[in-house]
DNA sequence: CTAAGACCTCACGTTGACGTCAGAGTCAAC
DNA sequence: GTTGACTCTGACGTCAACGTGAGGTCTTAG
């Protein structure tokens, strides 16, 4: 059982944050008689998923609303069609994305042109 | 010459909007002799790109670095500098983002597989 | 035993891109 | 000339994911 900086540390957050999630209701810790925070080993990897979803533009409830089929591996039908709502606006999060990158890049272009001085830092082809 | 509720309407934003982007340098106008602001047609143009660059993730100083490029297609340098590293920045949030979508697509796979045919809509399972 | 860290619970502060309300002037139509 | 929609300037409110003390308790190395 993992002490709270000690799960921080790991998962590249700050003590604080994990005691947010846990106000949240997206991490559990269960507690010594004194009342720290004791955490199993899998924290470490949910807060990791936590972060990375919170980084895809979710919020806090919609993270809660995903979290059960990560922890069981199930899911209703209910639950599948949110994952695969979040999904999608994911990638209408990378096409936008996209978008405003073709815009910077045209831009760059341009200005390249026009500073021809300028040492070529070319665009990377995107992936 | 656009009033502002004009512009408003035709890039998809509030009036208030606008107002907050003259304050942070991002929109010039004109103002009649009463006061009222007058933009050009290029403004909704100009508004749509300071979106598209929110969304992108820039904050309002960001876009100020970037947007007299876009005004004047002429860059230094530190511009084109700048530029690159915004462009960076988005290629990294994509990159980002498609890992996350990639988790929850895993996630949407596993739980397709433990509910394959389920038609229990109603029926909330007892956790 | 003791001192230094870690940890606890409030609870207020921060930041960014606006929302919203108040009170007042302006403009086009009827 | 009056109504009603539009606009103006402040200025405070909002929301989310934490940051940052304050004041006190726990744990553990020496």
């Amino acid at each position: 059982m993992l002490r709270i900086g000690e799960v921080a540390a790991r998962a590249g957050v700050s003590v604080r944050a994990l005691r947010y999630y846990e106000e949240q209701g997206l991490l559990e810790a269960e507690r010594t008689p004194s009342g720290q925070r004791r955490y199993p080993e899998g924290a470490v990897g949910r807060v990791r998923f936590i972060q990375q979803m919170y980084a895809a533009g979710l919020g806090s409830a919609d993270v809660l609303e995903v979290l059960p089929c990560v922890h069981t591996g199930v899911a209703t039908p209910e639950m599948l069609a949110r994952l695969v709502e979040q999904r999608d606006g994911i990638d209408r999060q990378v096409a936008e994305l996209t978008q405003a990158r073709e815009r910077l890049d045209e831009i760059i272009r341009i200005g390249e042109e026009h500073v021809p001085g300028a040492r070529s830092v070319t665009a990377s082809p995107r992936r």
